[in-house]
DNA sequence: GCAAGGTC
């Protein structure tokens, strides 16, 4: 019997589908000769310190280096402290079983580095010696699946994969464990200062941001506006120039003459794109702006629109879907002809070419872009309904054609140079979807402008003079945090070199949520309206470790560079060897460093 | 009491 092991219940249930296999068991499904079976993403995690023999908080035991690491089942959070998860020893145990009957194993868990991780540890830890094959797959449409199952590899081609996994889960517990005690301890304040390669740099970016806002001297400047009337219609032009002072503003208001003469008059049309699919950053930044959710409530709302099947895989990281999942779409957005909200818009597309910005089979990673499942839901809780919208908006977006807006800019000369600007929007292509505002940049715009010539002259009815300050970036909330994260803090808006990025970005989909919360939680960070702001321990940590390299998102850009080279066969103990003498360095330096922590008992 | 990674 042929035992196939897929990360998460919804894929092992897929390709179940996909041969045939109807039987259902307890945690599997049988039938036509073979099993499959699946887990709940890691059962398995690196164990903890007292495992290895490193009891209590003890600076005795620092640095913790185990000599050999060692598996243990998940845990979660009960009020007698940490247990085994019974929910994962119970699919751990049905796993153990049927490998043990297994002639065959068939690694199906998700095409990645954490996926190999995921077969690995339960392999290794069961002692399981059964020959095993390896589907590669990146979509879970039936060709796909078939495809794959025809192109099954060895098991074996994936050895540095894991070996790169491995050596990344190591190096967070390395670097994470040694560190956190090393700083709680040397702090003295007996409360866990948590410290670690995503959350540290993480918390430095907030901190950093709060800091440079805080402590930004708004400058004034000045600027002249005009009010020039084109047969009754009036519309607003501002001088080319700002001014540093309120007086050479007022020379120049006062030069402002009856008429004004248009020298220019640039009316050109520009196209943009719709939107890339969703994938859950961008989704969870959506549902922050439009909903104030926060990124951990989108996600657990996105889960259960998932575990209902009405929204395809959430936690994906890519935009993009395969030609394979695009042969769908139409059929997909013909199930919304008859919506309430979309049905024009679904309508409108029905026939007509698709915008295939959104396809690119090179672009998908482990899962595709989130999709509506085409499976219609009723009565869902006006939140769930918000996210099921955003995810079959965007749909209707993405495939949908280029808004066309035409963008003017009159130049007249009345003393000095005035510009007025004005965006129209000739053709709303996807913009039709929610009829949402432009968010660009408003407040200098003028919505239409009239019909002028160059040459004219028009009487100019009114003049101000603008006092105006500069403006400190913002703080982060969730959304431009999420955003950040992606690109690890560097601000970069083009969209498809964001996506070129997001190998080097800090954290995964997946995970930033609750790493988010986790700096809640650590009482680093509070929510102030929809901001994220540190508190005084966040800044007392920032202080103590800012300008080491854990607090620097480069240090996960360096991992990933090492680590993709151990994927393509580089020492393994090389990198190893650098991680422990890095471990020996870090932790030294916090049990110096956190003595000079001071955390107030009256926290913000 | 601690990391980051995955998922129900």
């Amino acid at each position: 019997m042929k035992v196939i092991l897929a990360e998460k219940p919804s894929v092992g249930r897929e390709i179940a589908k996909v041969f045939g296999a109807t039987t259902k068991r307890e945690g599997y499904i049988e039938g036509k000769g073979y099993t499959f079976t699946w887990a709940f993403g890691h059962l398995l995690q690196l164990a903890a310190p007292q495992e290895y023999g490193y009891y209590g908080w003890n600076v005795q035991n620092l640095p913790m280096l185990p000599p050999k690491f060692k598996l243990s089942l998940r845990k979660v959070k009960t009020k007698d402290g940490l247990v085994d998860d019974p929910g994962a020893k119970k699919q751990l145990d049905i796993i153990k079983t049927l490998f043990d009957e297994a002639t065959e194993i068939i690694v199906a868990t998700d095409a990645g580095r954490e996926g190999e991780l995921i077969f690995r540890y339960i392999y290794y830890y069961l002692k399981c010696k059964k020959p095993f094959k390896r589907l590669w797959i990146s979509s879970q449409t039936d060709a796909a699946i078939k495809d794959g199952f025809r192109n099954l590899k060895p098991g074996t081609d994936y050895d540095t994969l894991f070996n790169s996994a491995h050596c990344r889960s190591q190096s967070d517990w390395l670097v994470g464990m040694n560190a956190t005690q090393a700083l709680s301890l040397s702090s003295g304040t007996r409360s866990v200062l948590s410290l670690g390669r995503v959350q540290t740099p993480t918390l430095a970016m907030i901190c950093a941001r709060y800091l440079e806002n805080k402590n930004f001297v708004p400058e004034t400047f000045y600027q002249v506006a005009i009010q020039p009337d084109k047969d009754g219609q009036l519309f607003r032009a501002i001088s080319d120039k700002s001014f540093k002072t309120r007086e050479e503003a007022q020379a120049v208001l006062e030069k402002v003459e009856p008429t004004g003469l248009v020298l220019s008059v640039d009316a050109k049309p520009r196209k943009e794109p719709p939107p890339l699919l969703h994938d859950l950053s961008s989704l969870q930044q959506e549902a922050n702006k439009r909903k104030g959710f926060t990124a951990d409530q989108a996600l657990s709302l996105l889960q259960n629109l998932y575990e209902s099947k009405l929204v395809t895989y959430p936690r994906t990281g890519s935009r993009y879907i395969g030609d394979d999942v695009f042969a769908e779409v139409p059929n997909l957005i013909a199930k919304f002809n008859n919506h309430e909200t979309f049905g024009k818009q679904a309508n409108l597309l029905t026939g007509v070419k698709l915008n295939k910005r959104s396809v690119n089979a090179k672009k998908v990673t482990d899962h595709h872009a989130i999709l509506p499942t085409g499976e219609m839901p009723n009565h869902l809780t006006p939140d769930l309904q918000a996210i099921y919208d955003m995810v079959a908006g965007r749909m209707l977006e993405a495939f949908n054609q280029d808004c066309i807006k035409e963008i003017t800019k009159i130049v007249i000369q009345s003393g000095a140079k005035y510009v007025a600007s004005g965006t129209v929007i000739k053709t709303a292509g996807w913009r039709a979807v929610f009829n949402d505002k432009d968010e660009e940049k408003k407040d200098e715009e003028n919505p239409t402008l009239p019909k002028v010539q160059q040459g004219e002259n028009l009487p100019i009815v009114n003049k101000a003079l603008l006092e105006k300050q500069t403006k400190p970036k913002p703080l982060y909330n969730e959304a431009s945090l999420l955003k950040a994260l992606e690109t690890a803090g560097k601000e970069i808006d083009d969209e498809e070199l964001r996506q070129a990025m997001k190998d080097s970005g800090l954290g995964t989909p997946a995970t930033r949520a609750a790493m988010i919360e986790t700096l809640l939680k650590r009482n680093y960070i509070v929510r102030e309206k929809k901001n994220l702001v540190p508190t005084v321990t966040g800044l007392a940590v920032y202080d103590v470790v800012k300008n080491q390299q854990i607090a620097q998102a480069e240090l996960t850009g360096n991992w990933e560079k090492r680590l993709e080279e151990i994927r393509s066969g580089a020492s393994v103990s090389e990198f190893q060897d650098e991680i422990k003498a890095y471990t020996s360095t870090i932790t030294k330096d916090l049990l110096q460093a956190g003595k000079a922590i001071v955390i107030p008992k009256l926290n913000r």
